[in-house]
RNA sequence: CGGGGCGUAGCGCAGCUUGGUUUAGCGCGCCUGCCUUGGGAGCAGGAGGCCGGAGGUUCAAAUCCUCUCGCCCCGACCA
């Protein structure tokens, strides 16, 4: 990409609005532009890192032998009826109208659709166990939209769900989904704690919360150092450890994602049941599994940044590599920079070029902000050398290399 | 929904108390030219506003009054 083509504008200075570091990142890189409260704009550079994330989810979604299905975002009254959560969702469920005036809602999850899928389609404990994901748009009209895409009122979420013949089968499935989810939260460099946590409007006995460490997060946990014991705030009722009585540690964090054993609650009142070896009716038990998409993206800024901007760790940097000529008035440098550019290309390494006829002090600035894990400086001493120079955004580590030898020293990195 | 605060150019702000001195201003950004090119340079010229909206008071409203819409922060809810 070309930046002069590529309709990025970065702003010196973060919005009022905005009141934590990832949210002013956020819009200060334009990754991302208010429409209304908590309703986003993605721009082309925040579209990347979302499809990056959405990529690993999915990657590691399919590698635990979930299956991918795309359900609407409209939905029915009546689905809602039969489990008695058109009423209980509340305000927080968008509800609109159709021209013969039936209701309907923008889904905020999705138990009641998958159980009526799901209550079609399958028939035999042959069929069983099977678990779907999507990744889709949510809506949920929340009460206080905050903190930029951290809380907002349409936003992506992956949603799965498994169907078992018993419970045996849903706690197989429930751990499974929960490495998976420690794989993803690892890709993505996230630093996380995973806490026992209340199931709330979703039912069920048991859930999981995945919390993203971070000091400006809404959500209170506590550690219990002497037995490792880990819970939401509500769900501990209090800073003794319910396990060893020891006084808990006290931490803020970003909820990520969150699991639920949900048992027979959505099978039994919508009749998802399956014929068993037996030749005996039963109920399918369900788990549901939840990741924010788009909140991962703010989580991991509130844990990747500086004073002068984002620093992406490389699985989900929008680019891998900045290529920074220092002045593109200079032939020799821009030879340098465009071979570069051509030759990163064709190696299929993702790369921005940061072409504009701008001082060097700006372009220096802008690449801090926007935070590509490696940039490229070219300028017209050291091109007489053929020499350029690799830079961390992590690390601040600076390595002048021979051009002949660039791309192998930035097969280390990337 | 309760409590607090704010709407003036793309972003950050001043002006409002005490209406007229404003053709509504400043910094950044944007456009043109010159100059400059290793950490947000300089000079010159320029574009951009129904001062959130609607009513009212007044000879006169960004400024005073009423209503309204939007936004942010603190609380309960959530991925």
């Amino acid at each position: 990409m070309r930046w002069t083509e590529s309709l990025i504008n970065t702003l010196w200075q973060a919005p009022s609005e905005a009141e934590i570091s990832s949210h002013k990142l956020m819009l200060r890189a334009g990754l991302v532009k208010k429409l209304a409260a908590g309703i986003y704009i993605f721009m082309p550079l925040g579209l990347k890192v979302l499809r990056k994330i959405e990529n690993i989810v999915r990657e590691e979604m399919d590698a635990s032998g979930a299956l991918e299905l795309l359900m609407p975002t409209l939905q029915p009254e009546q689905l809602w009826q039969e489990t008695g959560r058109w009423d209980k969702m509340g305000k927080e469920m968008m509800k609109i109208q159709d021209r013969h005036k039936r209701q309907f809602g923008l889904g905020p999850t999705h138990e009641e659709i998958v159980t009526d899928v799901i209550r079609k389609e399958v028939k035999s404990y042959k069929q069983l166990p099977v678990t779907l994901y999507q990744i889709q748009t949510k809506f949920r009209d929340e009460i206080r939209p905050r903190f930029g895409v951290i809380r907002a009122r349409e936003f992506t979420m992956k949603d799965a769900y498994s169907f078992d013949r018993d419970i045996d089968g849903l706690n197989k499935n429930y751990k499974k989904m929960r490495e998976a989810y420690c794989k993803i939260f690892d890709r993505c460099a996230l630093k996380y704690q995973i806490v026992e946590a209340e199931s709330g409007i979703m039912g069920g006995d048991v859930s999981h919360e995945f919390m993203a460490l971070a000091d400006s997060g809404e959500d209170t946990i506590v550690l219990c150092p002497s037995c490792g014991y880990s819970a939401s705030m509500e769900k501990a009722e209090g800073d003794k450890c319910p396990k060893c009585a020891s006084r808990m540690k006290i931490k803020k964090g970003i909820e990520l994602g969150h699991i639920f054993k949900l048992g027979t609650k959505y099978s039994e009142s919508m009749g998802a049941e399956f014929l068993d070896k037996d030749g005996k009716k039963k109920t399918i038990v369900m788990g549901c599994y939840g990741i924010g998409i788009s909140r991962i993206i703010a989580a991991v800024i509130e844990q990747n940044n500086d004073e002068n901007g984002i620093i992406w760790p490389k699985s989900i940097a929008p680019y891998q590599v900045e290529i920074l000529p220092v002045n593109v008035n200079d032939n020799e440098t821009m030879q340098i920079a465009e071979n570069l550019y051509k030759n990163f290309l064709s190696e299929r390494i993702e790369v921005i070029i940061d072409d504009r006829n701008e001082r060097p002090g700006i372009k220096f600035k802008d690449a801090d902000l926007i935070g590509i894990p490696i940039r490229i400086t070219i300028s017209s001493q050291k091109a007489k050398d053929n020499i350029v120079e690799i830079h961390k955004r992590d690390t601040g580590e600076n390595k002048l290399v021979k051009i002949d030898d660039l791309l192998e020293n930035l097969r280390i990195y990337l």
